[in-house]
Order: C-alpha cells, then sequence, then structure tokens
DNA sequence: AATGAATGAGGGTTCATTCAT
DNA sequence: AATGAATGAACCCTCATTCAT
C-alpha cells in the first residue's frame, strides 16, 4: 500500500510518479525494473519512493492493482455478465481486452509482464497462480451456462477452460505477430500501434470460430 | 558461438559447465541469470567463462541451443513425420514434450524460460519470434494435410495454427496445476516430478479433444 | 535543550513525546537511534521534532538529563546521605539503582547506553566523563568517613574509588546474567524482569561482602 | 572466515587493507563501521571487500579474531598458567593486557568496542557473553587455587570473580582517567600514549591491593 | 588453458535535516 | 505549532567483465 505521503501529493505530481513507474515495470520484469531508473527519469530524489511506498515490492503491487483496475473499469462490465452466447461473450470479452491493451499499452504491457512473473522468489508464481484462478473462473461460467441449457454438449470443463484460457493469453501475441507491431515498443514510446478495433474483432473472431467450430475432421 | 578454447575442453569438464550453466538459466531469466553464480557453484575461476564465451549472452544462446537440440533429438524425429492423423500425431508431438520435460526439468525449465523473454533488449523477444515460427510450421503441416486430403474441412489456417501453438505452449502449466508440482522446483533440486506419463496422455487427451471436437454449440 | 516550543507542549504531547524518545534511544546506541523511528511510532510529522529540539544530538542530552533526574528523585536522597556506615550505604545506594532500573527498565537502559558511548565524535566519550566524577564523589566521600573516624584504615583513595564505581556499573550485568534476563528486552517490551527486590539485594550484598572483606589471603 | 582471495593477497595489501579495517572498526562500533569509509581510505574499489569477505559481519569477525589472536599471543602465556599467587597472577594479567593495549592502541580498542557490544541484534550481546564466560574462568582458577590450599578463605566465588571480571574490565578506562590520555585518539593517529609499564604496573598494583586487602573496616 | 583480483557502476534502502505552507 | 514532502548522501552489497600472470 503506497503510503499517505503518496496519496496527498498534488494529482500532477503523483499521476508523473504512477505513469513513469508504470513504464518502467512494463518495459522491465519485477527484478530488473529499477527504482534509480524511475527516478532518474522523473528527475526527483531516490528518497521520495521511499516516502511514497515501502520498498520496491510495495510499489510493484501497487502498480499491479493500479493497471489492473483501470483495465477492469474499461473492460470489466462484461466480464461480471456473460450473456446467453457464451462465444459472444468470450469474443467481445477479449476483443474489449486488447482494444483496452492496444490503447494503454503501458498497462496493457505491464499486466503482461506480471501474468509472465514466474521465477522470482520474492514474488511468486504468478504465472501459474493467475492461470488457476482463471481456469477455475471459466469453468464454472461454462458450468452456468450448461446449467442453465445455453450449451448443448457438455463439455470436459477442465480441459476446456484451459484452452479459453490459454487462447485468451496469446492473443495479443498473435496481434502483434499479424500486424506487426511491437506492444513493448509501443509501451516505451507511450504510442499506439495502429490497428483499428475492426482488426482486433477480426483476428478475434477467427481465433474464436477455429475454437468453437468442429474445425476439423 | 562458443570459443575454440570451450570445444577443446575435455569431455568432463565441458559437460560440467554446461550442467550447472543449464541448471542457472533454468531458474532465473536472463537477467537474473548470474554467471557469478556458475563459476561459484563450479568452484572454477571467473575468467574461464570468458575463455570459453565471449559473454554472457554468448552462453546464453549456447545453452538455449544445446538444450534445444537434446530435445530435439528426443522428440524429433515426430516432429519431422506428421503422420495421417493430425490430431494423433499433434497428441503424440507434446506428450513427448512433456515427457521430456519431466525427466529433464532442467533443460525444460530452461527452454520455458526463453520462451518468456520478452523484454530484454539485448536478447530481443524471443517469445514472439518462436511462436511466429511454430504457428508458420503447423499452417505448413495442415496444409499438407488438407492437399493430401487427409483433413476435409479447410481450417482458417493462421487461426487454427494459432490454436495449436498457444495449445501447445500452456500444456506444461496445466500439468502443474492438474499435479500440483513446481517445474522450476524440480529443476532447482534436480528431481523429477512424480508425474507418469499416463497422467501426461490422458491429460493431453482430454484438451486435444476439447480442442479437435466440436465440443459446444 | 528543548526549545520554547516544546516547553509550551501540552501535557500529554510531551510526555508521549518523551516516552516514545526514551524508548528509542534506550534500544539503540546515539548514531543508530532514529528520529524516523521515533515520529513513525508517534505519527507526528518529523518536522516537529525540529520544532522541539534543534537536532538529534539536542534531543539526545535532553533526554538524558531527564532521565537522569528521574532516577535521581528516585534515589537520590540516598546519594546526597551517606550515613554513618559506608557500605551499608553504598549498598543501599546500588540496590535502589537497580530496583529503579528493574522497575524502568526504559531509562534505565538508556542511561546505561549513555554511559557506554564512546566512539562517537559528536557526543564524547561520555563512560568516561561519568567515571572520572563518580570517581572523585567517592573519593569525597571516603575522605570525609576516614576524617570523621567512621572508617580506621586509610585506603588508597583513588584505586578504591574506582573498585566501588566500576564494581557499580556493573552490576545490572550480573544481575541479568544471575537471573537470565535482557533489560533491553524488558525495555523494548516495556516489561520488568522477573527479579524480586529481595533477589538484588541479596546478589549487592555478595558482591559488596566480597569487596569490602579481606576475603582471600 | 575471509574468502581464499583475501589469502591469496599479497601480504603488503593484505596488511594494509587489515590495518585500514582495524582501524576503522577500532574506532565505530560494529554498526556505524563503514565498509565505504575503509575502501575510500585505501583507494580500493568497494567491491573488493566483498572479494575478500562474504560481507561485513564476515568481516568484523575477522578482525575481531585477528585482534584477538595478536593479543593472545603477547598475553596468553600468563593466561593460561595462573602460578601459586592468584594476586599475582591477576595483576601480571591485566598488565600485561595494558601494555598491550597501549603499544597497540588500535587492537586494544577494538578489543574494548567488542566487549561492548550490546545493542546490535545482529551481531547479539557480546558484552554479557565474554562477562559471563570470563566469571566462569575466574570461578574455575578460584577454585583450584582453594583446592590445592593455596588460598585460605573460601570466597563466595561467584561475587568475587564477578568482582575480577568487572575490575578488570575497567582498568584502561583508569588508566585513560589517571594519565589522561584517550585510547580512541591514540588509535586514530596511530601512535601510544606516553605511558610507560611503570606507570600500569603502579595502578595496577594500586588497585589490586585494594581489592585484596581488607582495606576497610 | 586457467586464474582470480580488481573494477566501478548499479542495485535497493535509510537517514537527519530543511523549508514552504 | 504543526506539517510532511523533498533532499541527497550514505549505507551494504552484487554484478559482468577485464587483464596481468
Amino acid at each position: 500500500m503506497p503510503k499517505q505521503t503518496f496519496l496527498n501529493l498534488p494529482e500532477e505530481k503523483r499521476s508523473n510518479f504512477v505513469n513513469t513507474a508504470l513504464r518502467e515495470f512494463a518495459l522491465n520484469d519485477y527484478q530488473n525494473a529499477s527504482v534509480t531508473s524511475i527516478v532518474r527519469e522523473l528527475g526527483i530524489a531516490k528518497g521520495s519512493v521511499y516516502q511514497y511506498f515501502e520498498n520496491k515490492k510495495d510499489l510493484y503491487f501497487y502498480l499491479i492493482e493500479l493497471a489492473g483496475n483501470r483495465k477492469l473499469e474499461a473492460t470489466g462490465e462484461l466480464l461480471a455478465s456473460p450473456g446467453d452466447d457464451f462465444f459472444k461473450w468470450y469474443r467481445k470479452l477479449h476483443v474489449s481486452s486488447l482494444v483496452y491493451d492496444i490503447q494503454y499499452p503501458v498497462e496493457g504491457a505491464l499486466l503482461r509482464n506480471v501474468s509472465k512473473e514466474e521465477n522470482n522468489e520474492e514474488i511468486g508464481n504468478m504465472s501459474l497462480h493467475n492461470k488457476q484462478e482463471a481456469i477455475t473462473f471459466y469453468k464454472h461460467v461454462l458450468k452456468q451456462h450448461y446449467n442453465s441449457g445455453l450449451i448443448h454438449t457438455k463439455p470436459s470443463y477442465t480441459a476446456f477452460s484451459y484452452l479459453l484460457v490459454q487462447t485468451g493469453l496469446g492473443l495479443m501475441d498473435m496481434l502483434q505477430i499479424q500486424f506487426n507491431f511491437s506492444l513493448r515498443e509501443c509501451a516505451k514510446n507511450n504510442t499506439s500501434p495502429e490497428v483499428s478495433e475492426e482488426d482486433i474483432k477480426s483476428m478475434v473472431k477467427k481465433v474464436v470460430k477455429s475454437l468453437q467450430q468442429n474445425s476439423i475432421h
């Protein structure tokens, strides 16, 4: 949790700080993100960071929460309310997620980094943990849909949930490959890649269709 | 590329070195893997590393190639020869890959780390690069199958290849979640998790079935 | 000297401040006692400390004086009036000192710390200074006793005064060793060790007897 | 334990390092002694210290042992062989200890600092620990003397041992007071105070006589 | 081919003190 | 009288790399 000092900061200072810090953690994983780097960029004293946060880890978790909340605000409504058409919901979910990441590449890249933290003993294996939670979530939704008669075939919940999670996690990579940009680069320059919502929709649609349809036999 | 010095090394020294280095890079990502750690563990002179390799990066790439080759040797025959049944092939491919990773957790963990290197300017985005190559590969195989009449529905090659790649990449996580072990921990202790080949086969089968079947509508 | 600001403070604020500061300097020597710690504990502004005192040193000396005075108040009457029996007086003096320290471990520990400050250029060698004064004091008392005929053997004033001082200084250590407690720990938890006045009396008696008797030849 | 690196150092470098480090820890207690200060003085790279020692604590304990051994070498024979006359032995013991400290004020001051470490959680309470050990040692010697008939009065072993320990610990202070010098200052300038062995002998003799004789009644 | 001491920049963190409000 | 953000130097420690031997 940030210290009161941080919360008392005038809006501009605070957002300046947050932006720079977000960027640092978007471009580097936890260990390699550097407090020194942040203060150098901001031109503030190193001590200030520790007036704002307990330590690097505290700052990190704050940024995760912040970025997470921002994204949730932009895309969260959907998440909570899967409509009757499961795949439509899943598609919209990921389109809006990708659109967000494209629009806010810094937050996007940061959250993507978080979902890859695996080797850090201080932080723990967030990657696996998140995946497990996501699988549980999809299982829950799928069961509800099946019980409500919205899905007619009873799927192997676990396996299929895995597919849904794993597929979702890679969509941004797919986007980067197809449209030949680097989200990281965008986060660095604080620009958005030239990818339209239509591009995203179309890509996701194809992927979900592949997932949905009995595509091959 | 390793220097000649390294290649001239007596077998035992070389393999000692390699094993320890592999382990270091299996437990840590590139930036956090430490040359110091390696020589400390080995009890050799620090300078030796730089007699063998240009620098840390050179060593890293050598290890990647080595681990890749080792795995290829164990699982490569399959890869080269997709039989008539695409999904059977895909299944066997990943079963053998997982079995290998379970048996050789160090090499497995190292290669998994590589597939996550995204943020290092010195290294480049290996994750994306690998994915792109894998997608191209699957597209190629799928096209061949279709052209040979082994597949009757023409899939969206790109989208479906993406699914295949992405699904494959996450299987080890799925295994860890289902059987509650940590590959990293295994690499650390140089032990294998208590997961049988049957366990793996069964898990992969379910996932591939989900991918293959028109599971939901 | 505290600034007027401090003296104007309402009683409760002032005593709150003093208590916390005493504790900090009881648990740490001068250099390692931290103003930051004090204000953190108190939940007051850092600047306040510097409204009250010139600087850390000023605060330190104020606390020393305060703790000294408190102890003097509790044990001082004795000090001023050595009766006819020198050793009885000496014994009572130290029993009451130890009892005080046991009862007020914070003040006790602080004063003990002071008597060890030796290496700080900013502070000077308080330990030596105090010892010197104490020796002078005992010399004075001894001379008076001798001149009044209360002591029949003329001692080597200086040497014997040294013994008295030095013996006195270590009694709390002896107590801690014999009753296996840590005054510092008590100061930390603001508790008193489970040592009775009888325990103290008995210990001091033995030591003083050893000092007094021609114990060995 | 120092690392091999340190032991391999050419004599001059090593002794340079040791001298500077000893001095730093002679002038400051553990917490306030500064690695930075040492390297600054020596004009070497900070990293070097950590090629030589695991960390500051490692260095500290090495220096303690070194200084302890040096002193033991100079004064140790006595310690091991209390002759028939207990007080003569005790006197000689402390005379030789003081002579050593006067001659080698750096080692002397360092060891004195060690015997005062009390408030450091990382180091533990060395002061109390040492005292306890010393008391045990004297008790042992006294018992032997009594059993051998060399002492005719049975002392209160514990109390008297305490007196012996405590008296010994303060002798250097007494010396400083009487001859008006500062051991610390001497350690700083690497000079010896102008105190002769005779001065020391005479001072100790008086103190021990006070301790021994039935000085007052 | 091997050594391993030296480097020096960088890491995160703590601190007493100042000063504008 | 109180605030508390800002400072910047200092702390211990780690690192990849060099280079003389």
